[in-house]
DNA sequence: GTAACGCTGTTAGTATTTTCACGAAGACCA
DNA sequence: TGGTCTTCGTGAAAATACTAACAGCGTTAC
């Protein structure tokens, strides 16, 4: 039972391994990694900890054996099918970065309620009526869904994702979902972190989030 | 000098008031913002220790004057202008949420390299070339930066925010930004939440981001 | 063959963040 | 007016997250 945060970092380690695996590098440090992923060297030992596989000393980590071990530890053997929901500008950009990818996490379908958008391909997926929503979902085996909906129609959706059988929700509308304890919900605020931001811009203590002397790379 | 959570939060207190505000409530208590927020009643008002404002006993706080003092710690006195850089799907998402709004934090100025995009509006903001980024910031005293580029331009553009005097950067490109000292970043990578609720949804512990008993609002 | 080095795994220590618990004070009622 | 009830402010305790330190081992150099 690793901590959230440990989830975040495992996540982005394998997306930077991935860069150094295309650079044709076979093994890489702690100390490398942690630079790219702006925390310490030791963090990262910590973090692989959770995983099975191990590191050589003085050789470090072999990249590929690495990005196995986070893959088979997050996405345990099959990927998962998730749902977007609210096709809107925020709903498309999402589609859009995730249409090309054919990693384990896949959007494997996308729902609306305005009749402009629905019944026709988006980005690569196809946008049903949310009427749909429960029956797509226990076809698709959907066990993830995305909440792109206006703050007034998102208990409504999570509701409608409960029923279809939902177990997470990645949610981008600023309001706090109530689901039943099994799903796992958690929130995404841009307009939070935007202000975050510029709080820290003008009340600058003295550096929190620090890239490191470490080259980063792709 | 607040946690970055402590920041986060007292954000979306604010955002909740607005709501609460809406509705017609003069005041509030802490276990009633608790429960919108998803947060212990304590954690409430340990976050209102850092604002000079009190509430009463019995009365819980007065919701506008609770705003108020939010708003002046958060944005003290004058608004922060912004400028986006990368006016691509998620840009243009970006641009389209923050149009209608007359907040303290506006986003003045979109910059892209497509001449397709370039030189007309996008939701209601004017789109530069990249070229023209330093000269326009500091005509119109922007001090944060929001990068929305695919991840091998984003150093490139950090380097021009930089050089145009930026304070503070909003980063969704995942790559680690170097920057001054004096610059705060902060990185909002979108995959890897959906990787952490992916994760959380089929690994699910007992519950982490739960929202709670209290009735959530808009 | 062996000594020196460098990096890992791990545990113990430190710092930060959250929760708990309780004294004080305003409101309401009789 | 006195008593009760509710909620706030706050410092101390608990929980969590991060850092530092070191023992062990493979590698390399000689
Ligand atoms: N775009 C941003 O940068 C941004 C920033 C912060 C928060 N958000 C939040 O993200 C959410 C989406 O933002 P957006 O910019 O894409 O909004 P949008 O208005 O462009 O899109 C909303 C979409 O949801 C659809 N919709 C409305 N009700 C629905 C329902 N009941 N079921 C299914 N679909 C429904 C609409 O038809 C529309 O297509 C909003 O809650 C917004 O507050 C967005
Ligand atoms: N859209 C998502 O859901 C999502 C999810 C995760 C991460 N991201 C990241 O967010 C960023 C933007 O995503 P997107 O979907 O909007 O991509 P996009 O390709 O739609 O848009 C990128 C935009 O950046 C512009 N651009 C390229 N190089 C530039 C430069 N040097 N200076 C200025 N502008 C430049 C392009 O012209 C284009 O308009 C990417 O880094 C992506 O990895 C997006």
């Amino acid at each position: 039972m690793p901590s959230e945060k440990t989830v975040e970092r495992l996540s982005l380690y394998r997306y930077l391994l991935y860069g150094i695996l295309a650079d044709g590098e076979r093994n890489v440090f702690s100390h490398e990694l942690a630079g790219m992923a702006a925390v310490s060297p030791a963090q990262v030992r910590q973090d692989m900890m959770v995983l099975g596989y191990s590191g050589s000393p003085n050789q470090g980590y072999e990249v590929g054996k690495l990005i196995a071990s986070i893959t088979e530890f997050l996405d345990d053997a099959h990927g998962r099918n998730m749902a977007l929901v609210g096709v809107g500008n925020l709903g498309r950009a999402i589609l859009s970065n995730f249409a090309g990818q054919r990693s384990r996490l896949q959007i494997v379908a996308a729902f609306d309620v305005d009749w402009q958008i629905v019944n026709r391909m988006v980005h690569g997926c196809w946008c049903y009526p949310l009427d749909k929503l429960s029956g797509v979902m226990r076809d698709q085996d959907i066990t993830v869904g995305i909440i792109c909906v206006p703050p007034a129609a998102a208990q409504e959706v999570a509701d409608a994702l409960c029923e279809g059988g939902v177990r997470g929700i990645l949610n981008f509308a600023p309001y706090r979902l109530q689901v039943p304890d099994h799903v796992y919900v958690s929130n995404l605020n841009i307009t939070v972190a935007l202000e975050k931001v510029a709080y820290f811009a003008h009340h600058s203590p003295v550096r929190l989030e620090t890239p490191s002397r470490e080259e980063a790379k792709v």
